[in-house]
RNA sequence: GGCCGGAUGGCAGAGUGGUUAUGCAGCGGACUGCAAAUCCGCGUACGUCGGUUCGAUUCCGGCUCCGGCCUCCA
């Protein structure tokens, strides 16, 4: 491999060289949904950003398996639950398909395994057991409390004190705690709550293990690349440190900790009190996946990313300009090539996708200045090759062009027969005629072109 | 209050101890019957006050502003 791949580890705040436990295995866990509402905007960007590192990582290695986990245990669906009268599974089923489809629009790939907290209990348990036999965790009224002063170096990953959290805690202590920074592995569920028989009795796991059972049992105790949000440091990737190396020893877990930044939507921070709260949905509405999915890419992905009408619009003007490149060579077929370098290169330094991007558009320039087919087909290989590995421009430059698979056929036929008129009347020097067609479909939101191969059309 | 991150041209957004991306918008030109698309050219920006340096937007410190976390929010 030419190119060495170069993370920024939240754990030493540095960007470190990717050495993988494995040259020829690298493992990758990233933090799924909870499944109780449709995904946000702000779900979509770790979504995207690991996506876009698995298929870098697929690149590079020769194996890679990326875990992504749905939490379908969580009081917030039981919650939901409660509100709506409807069953827990049919709130967890429908989110969950929800979620896929709208990580499909995005062009976001299945991860290789998507376990389901439900389907792990047995491993909490176990691992629980494990932290209370090697006196990290205690039961106490029911619960299960994980010791946060028993292990030394609590803390780490956050770069707080255990003083700090003390000093700053805004939370009211549960009097079964010994220790206030102490929290949940188990806890008891009474009859309308969903619980698992336990040697502590009936309840259901605390939030943080399910990601430490489940990960040590697809990707081992110790693993390359640990994903998720910023705000997810504190607690919850915190306490999972804590019960993974408690209980697999210190140095287990992951290796390397990435956290992408957070989403503002028009200056502000996003919360459904100010109303600016969009989901994934919303959005499709507006615009399609490929432009959502640019524009989340068009920002380095540790940035706080501020969301915007206007942004996303440009993404969309963007993807314009570039399958309008790819449509004029549609008849020519890409050479294989591989990614270019420039992009593959922004990609290995810390996934600097804007980096990328920017390289990509030189390869646009000099495709459209390219005249030779032979020099055409090479950079529409480029194009693609690079397009693929960041999730874009995949789909046939007329679809996108002409408002996707939805056109209606009828449109297009009216758009060919007016193109014809039009023609005609330019041939007799009709130009008032010629306009006078061109304004028309121009009002109806279809842009006329004429070329050197004769009028094309898209959507504006 | 504690801990962390950020501040770049009209806008978005990389990057760098001295030659200053990329895109959008704007301006001029080529092409076009006119447009659109495309191509060519143009804009010398790095919050603020100090320090280090031959030289700082880039390193260090203060300040201001913005954002995140502080027990279940991606």
């Amino acid at each position: 491999m030419a190119v060495t791949l170069r993370i920024h580890n939240t754990m030493t705040r540095t960007k470190e060289d990717f050495v993988p436990l494995d040259p020829t295995h690298v493992t990758l866990y990233v933090c799924g949904p909870t499944v109780y509402d449709r995904a946000h905007i702000g779900n979509a960007r770790p979504a995207i950003v690991f996506d876009v590192l698995s298929r870098l990582l697929r690149r590079l290695y020769p194996k890679v398996t990326y875990a992504r986990n749905i939490t379908d245990v969580d009081d917030k669906i039981n919650a939901r639950s409660r509100e709506s009268g409807r069953s827990i599974s049919a709130i967890t089923e429908e989110t969950t398909r929800w979620y896929h489809e709208d990580l499909a629009a995005l062009n976001v790939l299945l991860p290789d395994l998507e376990p389901r907290a439900t389907g792990h209990i047995d491993d909490m348990i176990r691992m629980i057991e494990d932290l209370v036999a090697k006196g990290h965790a205690y039961e106490a009224d029911g619960h299960v409390l994980f010791s946060v002063p028993s292990m030394e170096t609590y803390g780490r990953l956050s770069g707080r004190s255990i003083e700090d959290m003390i000093a700053g805690a805004r939370v009211e202590v549960a009097p079964y705690k010994r220790d206030p920074s102490d929290f949940v592995l188990w806890k008891p569920s009474d009859d309308e709550t969903p619980g698992w028989e336990s040697p502590w009795g009936r309840g259901r796991p605390g939030w943080h293990i399910e990601c430490s059972a489940m990960s040590s049992r697809y990707l081992g105790a110790t693993f390359d690349i640990h994903g998720g949000g910023l705000d997810l440091i504190f607690p919850h990737h915190e306490n999972e440190v804590a019960q993974s190396t408690c209980c697999n020893g210190p140095g287990s877990f992951a290796r390397y900790w990435m956290h992408n930044g957070m989403l503002m939507v028009e200056g502000e921070k996003m919360s459904k009190s100010l109303g600016n709260f969009f989901t994934v949905q919303d959005l499709l509405a507006r615009q399609p996946g490929e432009a959502l999915r640019l524009c989340m890419l068009a920002t380095h992905y540790r940035q706080p990313l501020d969301w915007t009408a206007d942004g996303l619009e440009q993404a969309r003007k963007t993807l314009d300009r570039y399958y309008g490149a790819l449509g004029r060579v549609a008849d020519l077929e890409a050479e294989d090539r591989p990614v270019p370098e420039g992009v593959l290169a922004a990609l290995c330094d810390d996934l600097n996708t804007p980096k990328a991007l920017s390289e990509l558009h030189v390869v646009l320039g000099e495709l459209n200045r390219a005249e030779s087919r032979a020099d055409q087909a090479r950079l529409k290989g480029d194009l693609l090759a690079a397009g693929s590995l960041l999730g874009l421009l995949g789909q046939d430059p007329e679809a996108w062009l002409r408002g996707g698979e939805g056109g209606d056929d009828g449109l297009a036929a009216r758009v060919e027969s007016l193109i014809q008129a039009r023609k005609d009347a330019r041939k007799a020097k009709d130009f008032a005629r010629a306009d006078e067609i061109r304004d028309a479909l121009l009002k109806e939101g279809v842009v006329l072109e004429d070329g050197p191969q004769g009028t094309t059309w898209r959507k504006a």
